[in-house]
DNA sequence: GTAAACCTTCTCCTATAGGAGAAGGTCAAG
DNA sequence: CTTGACCTTCTCCTATAGGAGAAGGTTTAC
């Protein structure tokens, strides 16, 4: 399989294959006599993995982690229950964040229909936003 | 006030000061004649302004939209709402997109407690993530 | 008079996940 | 035999919000 395959067939674009080559996430492939990248079933798998990993949330120096320990002939579970973990974790700070946020954006639009713009004086910039709620 | 003092009076580092300068939120300031900026009031509340509407999760793209209108002598209030409708637009889309991701990720991590590191093969890499749930 | 604490501009660097284009080699088909 | 579609490496660029350091001038305090 050339890159342009192995590419297509995981649906990302060739820039994309070599830059997880470069980052370390997919080993360096066999060259054809002409110089060009060839790939195997297991470049294959670990391109296919690495989506399934991002969709997970997972970043790829973390999927880098991942992969490392497999090709050090370690079991990685361990370290991906620490990793979903951590990630649930942050995704659920992240919610709370946003759910504060979604409130208080709520909140000035609400404010904002009951103000008038000729009362926005220029020290202010705009009443909306600095008058924050009593 | 120079530089370091108006910083200090809204805890911004001096840096942060000279970068939204050149980004185009601050007037450039007059100088003082060995060359040092010299802010007023209006600075003061440019900031201020600056850090609450940062708050309200706008970009700093976004907050020179609004002063770029302020400056312009037109009252920013219309723009500001239609700024606000789309960030509340795109936290709740967000928020939608981290909940199915926690779902997803409470759902691996209660897989993996009933899967086996041994049954775990190099060619899938990692079973909890690989073994989507069926 | 000198050391510390300011200030100035300049350029490059960080993280994240690639995207864009240049300049060139290679391969299959008409 | 040339055209188009591949492939190669190289370097720089994107967005976001600054951070880091160099090299130098200024001001304040002791």
């Amino acid at each position: 399989m050339l890159i342009g395959e192995i590419a297509d067939a995981v649906g990302l674009p060739t820039r994309t294959v070599r830059y997880y080559e470069r980052r370390g996430l997919l080993a360096q492939p066999r060259r054809a006599p002409n110089g060009y990248r060839v790939y195997g079933e297991a470049a294959l798998n670990r391109l296919r993995f690495i989506r399934t990993a991002q969709a997970a949330g997972l970043t790829l120096a973390e999927v880098h982690s991942v992969v490392e320990l497999r090709d050090s002939g370690t079991t990685p579970c361990a370290h991906v229950d620490a990793l979903l973990a951590a990630k649930l974790e942050s995704v659920r700070s992240r919610r709370r964040q946003l759910a504060v946020l979604e409130k208080e954006l709520r909140q000035m639009m609400e404010r904002s229909s009951g103000l008038d713009p000729a009362e926005c004086t220029e020290s202010e910039i705009c009443q909306i936003l600095q008058k924050r709620p009593d």
